[in-house]
DNA sequence: GTGACCCTTCAGCTATTCCTCAGCCTCCTG
DNA sequence: CAGGAGGCTGAGGAATAGCTGAAGGGTCAC
C-alpha cells in the first residue's frame, strides 16, 4: 500500500511498483490508510510521514503491516527509528530504484526465515543486493552509490532495452532537473569498472537506449 | 483515441491506425478528450501535449487509459516520464511506424500478463521488436534505426506490395521533404545486410513498388 | 578545516547515420 | 536493337548521437 497525499508521488510509486509485479493499493491520508489497511491487510506500507490529517507515526502504530517511511531529507533519523515504529525509511526526493530496494529489504527482513538469494547474475557479472557488492569474473569491483543503483537497474532488467529517459526516471531522484547526459557519464563509468573484459555486456542502441545482455552467440 | 488540435495530424494518425485494425476515436481539444474518454473508455490515448485549452498533462490525469504523449522535439523530455503520468512519448515530427511501435509497446506493458510474441518471421528472417534484434538464417544482423524501421514495415506487411510513396509515408517522418530516392538507398542497404543469401525476400516490382515475401516454391 | 570521494556539467572528439547525387545497369517498348 | 524510364549502389558531406576526460562544486568523515 502506498500512502501519500501528493497524487503525483502516489501515482509514480504505484505505477512503478505495479510494473515490478506488486499488487498496489493507495491512500491519500491517514484515516483512509488505516481503513484500507484493516480491510486489505497489505504486506507492507509505504507511508509518507507528513500527512494532512494524522501524523505518519500515528498511522504506523495503528497498522499491523511493516512500514517504510517517506520523509523529508532534514528529518532526523532518530525520530524514525527511535520511536520503535517503522522498519526503514527513504528520504524525499527519492529514486524508484532506492524505494524498491528498501521495500525488498524490509520484506526480506520481516518475512524472516525465507532468505531469498538477493543475488543477481548476468554472464560472469554478479551483484549482491544485501552486501552491496559486485564481482566481474570473480573479481570484486567497487562502485559508488549511483553506479551501484544503475548497475542494479540494468541487471534486474537484463535483456530489456532501456531508454535514457527510463534510466533517469528509475535511478535518479524524481526531482532531478538535469538532462540525460549524466546517464552517458555513468554508463561510461560502469563500462570502465565492470565491463572492461570480454564479453561486453552493456550495449548501446543508438538513439534508442542501452541494454545489458550477453551478446547473441555468433 | 487520438487527441490533437491539428486536423492533418489527427487524420493522419487516425487513418493509419484504422488501417492497422485499430478502432479509433478522435478529439480536437482537452475537454472533448476527457468527455469522449469517459463515454467510450478507450484502451489507449495518443495525446498531444500542446492543446489549445487544457494542458496535455492535465488531460492525462483525468483519463483512466494509458497515455502516449506527442511532444515537440525540443520540449524538455525529462518531465514526461517523471511525473508518473503518461506511459511513453513520441516527439514530433514522427513516423507512423514509430507511433505504432510505441502504441503496441504501451499496450503490451499495461496489459501485462499477455506477452505477445512481438517477434516477426518471414522464411529464415526474424525480427524481435522489443530487443530490436534481427537474424537472417540464425545469424544476427546489425541495423541502423531507419533500416530497422523499414524492415519492420516490410515484415509486418509481408506479401503485400508497398509503393515507395507508402513506404515514405510510414517509415519517414511526416515532414520529410526529400524524394523517394532514399527508399531505394535503404532498400539497397537492407538487401546487402539481410537479403544477401538465398532465397531473396525483397523483390522489386518495377514502377509499382517492393514486396517482401518468399518466392513461390519452384 | 581538510581531504577524499562523489555528482554533474561540459566540450572536444569519434563513430554512426542520414541523405543526396551521379553514373551505371536493367527492363521494357517500339 | 536503340532509347528511355526506372532502379541500383558507391561515394561523400552534413548532421547527430554517444563517449570520455577534465573541472567545479558539494558532501561527508575525520
Amino acid at each position: 500500500m502506498v500512502v501519500d497525499d501528493e497524487p503525483s508521488i502516489r501515482d509514480l510509486l504505484a505505477a512503478s511498483l505495479r510494473f515490478s509485479g506488486f499488487e498496489v493499493l493507495t491512500a491519500a491520508d491517514g484515516y483512509e490508510a488505516v481503513e484500507v489497511a484493516e480491510r486489505a491487510s497489505p504486506d507492507l506500507v509505504v507511508l509518507d510521514v507528513m500527512l494532512p490529517d494524522l501524523d505518519g507515526f500515528e498511522v504506523a502504530k495503528r497498522i499491523a503491516a511493516p512500514v517504510l517511511f517517506l520523509t523529508a531529507r532534514d528529518a532526523t533519523e532518530d525520530k524514525i527509528f527511535g520511536l520503535g515504529v517503522g522498519d526503514d525509511y527513504v528520504t524525499k526526493p527519492f529514486s524508484l530504484e532506492e524505494v524498491q530496494a528498501r521495500i525488498r529489504a524490509v520484506l526480506r527482513r520481516t518475512r524472516g526465515e525465507s532468505a531469498p538469494a538477493s543475488r543477481l547474475r548476468v554472464a560472469d557479472l554478479e551483484l549482491d543486493e544485501e552486501a552491496r557488492e559486485v564481482w566481474r569474473g570473480g573479481r570484486p569491483v567497487r562502485l559508488s552509490p549511483t553506479e551501484f543503483k544503475l548497475l542494479h537497474y540494468f541487471m534486474s532488467n537484463a535483456g530489456r532495452v532501456l531508454s535514457k529517459a527510463q534510466i533517469l526516471d528509475h535511478v535518479w531522484n524524481y526531482d532531478f532537473g538535469g538532462d540525460a547526459g549524466v546517464v552517458e557519464s555513468y554508463v561510461s563509468y560502469l563500462r570502465r569498472k565492470v565491463d572492461a573484459g570480454e564479453p561486453r555486456l552493456i550495449h548501446t542502441l543508438r538513439s534508442v537506449g542501452y541494454v545489458l545482455r550477453e551478446p547473441p552467440a555468433g
